[in-house]
DNA sequence: ACCATATGTGTGACTCACGCAACTATCAAG
DNA sequence: CTTGATAGTTGCGTGAGTCACACATATGGT
């Protein structure tokens, strides 16, 4: 039983969590089920309109299941299918619906994820968060295929454009550029 | 865009990958499903046998759901059901192969976990592990309810009997003593 | 130009892991 | 001895996902 298994220890009792947490919570703030949460929350922080493919392999599903996630959110009306750049692709947009509904998730993650930070000073929060970073990036490197590693991830806050984000500078460093909404 | 939000991002970002690479790969290590992965790390580190109540408790099921599981545990041939202290409960044991697999999955959650610390010095990690301890104390104080916590957590590294896992201490100063498993 | 293969989407049949509602058995209190 | 809580269990249904397969479109080699 070494220092590092229980700093490992409590590392992965708090992402479980947080992790638990930040569905319950988002998955409230839509009125749907997690990963139709984690879908609309996808679909918000492309820049573009994103192919059923594309979000397949963002939330890390089979393609029959990405169809029929995106089946049940239009069902809800909160997306709606369109052409793809491909004759056999097609094209995932949020509706006005959507939109809103997308908004509420980011808004109760962002808030329940601050509040767990809450009796941290700046200072404290400062060193976590660079701390955080690097083993962030140790994951990235380790990490092959599957779900997209920020499923749920505010790309405004991580600031992946700029740069700042510690996932997508370590995925550069191992991958080469990325295109914008990898 | 506050610098909380950034750090919040970022923590909610690591806590969800980590959190599936850890049930993927403790899923693996029990050629199970993650929540009966759970469940029998869980039982490998209760003291006592605990009631078909109680691993419902820590593993946020139903009853029907927390028999059912158990009810795949006992076919797989990974874990007993005996008398329990009341003639209403019964009590679930893991068999010797039940053990095996716990073990395996511990084994299994601490290398994931212990990787992604790999980066960083003594010095980090030390203070990685104190504002994570913080962190998690809040996080505790915010939680009714719901599934244990450290639902995949391991208590000897976690030092929960000698008082040193941040959970169970935050925990204690809300609720009082609990007792040996909870 | 033609064919083999790859890619993206969709469908039918199924599984698995739950939840809900209801029932039984036991216990504890009045 | 009834009343109510607690523990386990069962039938039934459902949501979310998979697999196997089909179909349309793209792409590259000859």
């Amino acid at each position: 039983m070494t220092d590092l298994d229980r700093e490992a220890n409590v590392l992965g009792a708090l992402a479980l969590v947080i992790t638990d947490q930040t569905a319950a919570a988002a998955a409230a703030a839509a009125g749907q089920s997690p990963s139709a949460a984690a879908a609309l929350s996808a679909l918000h922080h492309f820049l573009d309109r994103p192919t059923i493919d594309r979000l397949r392999q963002v939330l890390g599903l089979t393609p029959s299941g990405a169809v029929r996630l995106v089946d049940r959110l239009v069902e809800a009306g909160l997306v709606t299918r369109g052409p793809g750049a491909d004759g056999r692709s097609r094209s995932v947009a949020l509706t006005a619906r959507g939109r809103r509904a997308a908004t509420r998730i980011s808004a109760a993650r962002a808030a329940l994820l601050s509040g767990t930070l809450a009796g941290l000073s700046r200072t404290e929060r400062d060193t976590l968060h660079g701390l955080l970073g690097k083993v962030l990036a140790n994951v990235v490197q380790a990490k092959e295929g599957g779900a997209w590693i920020c499923r749920l991830c505010d790309l405004d806050a991580c600031g992946r454009a700029a740069g700042h984000c510690p996932a997508a500078n370590a995925g550069l460093a191992k991958y080469g550029p990325p295109s914008v909404s990898d």
